[in-house]
DNA sequence: GCGATCATTGCTCATCTGAGCAGATGGCTC
DNA sequence: GAGCCATCTGCTCAGATGAGCAATGATCGC
C-alpha cells in the first residue's frame, strides 16, 4: 500500500472507531468514495493498526486457544487473556475461575474427578459454584497431608470441591513422599489407602496442576522437600512437578528413587487417561508447562495468554 | 446488567472480535437470539469491555481534540496517540510530525509565519516537506543565535521551514537575552532588528513551542541562563517558558526585570494573535502546557494523548 | 392478589457493509 | 506507440447490523 493511502486508513480509522462515523460519511470527509474507505478500513486492520482488545477477568483468547489444539493437539485449550493484568496473582486467579468455569461446562459430567493439590487447585475450588455440579466423587490423587497447618492444603481443597457439587470426597490420608521405602509401600498396602488409591486410577477424569522446579514450589513450602534438594533436581534436569513428581523436559522422572517414595498416581495414569485438565498459569511455569503439554500429560490446558504464547513459540 | 448478562458479552465479544462470526452464529453458539447478541455487544462496549486502539505513529485521538476544544476555547487541538511508544522521544518526534501535518494543511496558506526556536521547531522543521507551502514568509521572534553550535539553532530551523516552503527566512539576529538592558535597548533601537520584530508583531500565524523550566531548559543549554537563574525562577513559581519568557500558571511574566533584558516579541502578543499554534509535547511539559492553554497564549495546540488528558483533569 | 410500572424480548425495517465483478487506469515490455 | 498485465475503482447485490416499536414478563406498592 502507498504512504499516502497508509495515512489515509488511519484518519479513515480514527473517524470509524473513535468517532462512530459511517464509512459513508467518511468518504465525504476524505473525499473519498465509501468503497474506498471500506478497503482503507480492511486494510489498516490487515496491517495490524488497529487493536482490538477484550478487557475483562473473563476474557479469553480464542484464537491463541485454537493455535494451541493445532499445534499440540490437546482436546481443548483454555487461555485467559492477559489484557490489563498487573499481578501474577491476578492473572493465577484469572486463571483458576477459567478452570472452573471450564470444569462447571464440562459435558458428559464425571463420576468421578481425581484431583491433585496446591495454591492454583486451591484457588480453582474457590471460585466454583455452590451446585456446579450434580454430584461428583472427588478423589485425590497424590498424598498430601500438609506438614504445616494453612489453608489450601489436599484436604480442603478436595472437599470444597466436592461439597460444591454435593458430592463426596475421598481423602488420600497419607503424606506425599515418604523419608523410607518401605514405610511408603506399608502404606500403600493398607487397605484404606490402597482403595483410595485404586478409586484415583479410575477416575473418570483429571484435575491437575504443576509446580515449578524451585524454592516457591509447594513441597517445599509443606515441608516434604528441602530447597537443597529442589536444587538438586533441577540441576539433574527437572523443569517442575505434577502430581508431586518431577520430571524433566521431556517428561521423564528426574530421580526415580524419589519417585518410588511418591504416593499417588503415576505419571504414565495421566499419560492413558482419556480427560486430563492441567491448570497453569504464572510466568515462572512456562517451562513446566512446556513439558507437561509437549509429553501428552494432559488433555485439556487451562493456561494464560503469555503461558500459551509461549508454548506456540516452539 | 447481571452478572450473567456481563460473562456472555464478553464470550460475544469474543466471538465478534476475535473469530469474526456474525451476530446470527454466535447467537447460534450462545444459544441467544441474534438481537440480544447485538445488545450484549453493545454493552461490552459500553461497558468499557471493548478496547479499540489505534497503533500508528500518525495515529490521533478524536475524541480527546473534541474534548480539549470543548473545555479549552482552543479553536483547534491535534493530540496525536501514544499508544505503543516507548520513549519520550518518540512521542515528542510524532508530536512535530502531527505539528508539520497541521501546517502543511493549513488554509488559508499565512503569508507571514512567526516562529521561535528550540528542539521541538526543530523536529518540526524536519519533519515537513518540501513544498509543503507555496511561499512563506518565516520570520523569528525571539532572539536566539545559539552561544554554542549545535544542530537545531534557531536560524536553521527557520530557514528550513522556509525554505521547505519555497519562502524566505528573516532572522532575528541577536540573542535570547542580553545581560544589561542598555544593550538590549540599543540592539532593539536598530533598524535591522527593529524591522525584524515589527514584521514579527505582524505575522498572519505563529508557531512556538514552549520549555518547561528546569535544567534541562534550551535556554539553560545554550547558555543564556544558569541552572541556579532556573532554580531561581523555579522558587518563584515559575512553570516554564514560551518565546524565550518565563510564564508561571496564570500566564504572568514571572521576573519583568528578565523579560524587559529578553528580545523578541511579548507574551501579550502572542494573547492577542488571531492564529498561534502552541507544540508542546512530553511528560515533563505538563505544567507549562496547562499554562500556555489556560491563559489563552495558543489558539491551537498539538500536543500528546498524556499531556492532553492532564489538561482535560482540571 | 392485583394492577401499575419498568425492564426485557422479539420483531420490522432502514441502513450499513463486505464480496464479487466489470471496466478503467497505469505502468511495462517489445 | 501498441499491447499486455496487474492493480485500482466504482458498482450491484446480498448479508449483517442498529434503531425503533409492540408484546411480554418481572417487580413493586397497595
Amino acid at each position: 500500500m502507498s504512504d499516502t493511502d497508509e495515512l489515509l486508513s488511519i484518519r479513515a480509522a480514527e473517524l470509524y472507531y473513535e468517532e462512530n462515523q459511517t464509512q459513508d460519511e467518511i468518504g465525504v470527509i476524505l473525499r473519498l468514495t465509501r468503497w474506498k474507505v471500506g478497503r482503507l478500513l480492511a486494510s489498516a486492520k490487515a496491517n495490524g493498526f488497529i487493536r482490538i482488545e477484550i478487557v475483562h477477568p473473563r476474557a479469553r483468547r480464542l484464537p491463541i486457544e485454537r493455535r494451541l489444539r493445532e499445534s499440540t493437539g490437546l482436546t481443548d485449550a483454555i487461555v485467559v487473556s492477559s489484557a490489563g493484568v498487573s499481578s501474577d496473582a491476578e492473572l493465577q486467579s484469572r486463571t483458576a475461575q477459567a478452570a472452573a468455569d471450564y470444569l462447571t461446562s464440562l459435558r458428559p459430567i464425571p463420576r468421578t474427578l481425581g484431583i491433585s493439590w496446591g495454591r492454583t487447585l486451591h484457588d480453582v475450588s474457590l471460585h466454583l459454584k455452590q451446585g456446579w455440579a450434580p454430584g461428583v466423587n472427588v478423589v485425590q490423587i497424590n498424598g498430601g497431608v500438609s506438614l504445616n497447618q494453612r489453608p489450601g492444603t489436599a484436604a480442603s481443597t478436595a472437599v470444597t470441591i466436592a461439597h460444591k457439587a454435593d458430592g463426596s470426597a475421598t481423602l488420600l490420608p497419607c503424606p506425599a513422599i515418604f523419608e523410607r521405602l518401605e514405610t511408603k509401600q506399608a502404606m500403600e498396602a493398607d487397605r484404606s489407602v490402597a482403595g483410595v488409591l485404586a478409586l484415583a486410577r479410575n477416575a473418570q477424569a483429571y484435575l491437575f496442576s504443576a509446580g515449578q522446579a524451585d524454592a516457591d514450589s509447594a513441597l517445599v513450602d509443606s515441608g516434604y522437600l528441602t530447597v537443597d534438594q529442589i536444587n538438586d533436581l533441577v540441576a539433574r534436569g527437572a523443569v517442575g512437578d505434577v502430581v508431586g513428581r518431577y520430571i524433566d523436559r521431556n517428561g521423564r522422572i528426574v530421580d526415580p528413587e524419589l519417585n518410588e517414595r511418591t504416593v499417588g498416581i503415576q505419571i504414565d495414569q495421566l499419560r492413558r487417561a482419556p480427560l486430563t485438565i492441567a491448570v497453569i498459569a504464572g510466568n515462572s511455569k512456562h517451562a513446566i508447562a512446556r513439558a507437561v503439554v509437549r509429553n501428552g500429560l494432559c488433555t485439556v490446558l487451562v493456561t494464560d495468554e503469555d503461558t500459551a504464547n509461549a508454548l506456540l513459540e516452539d
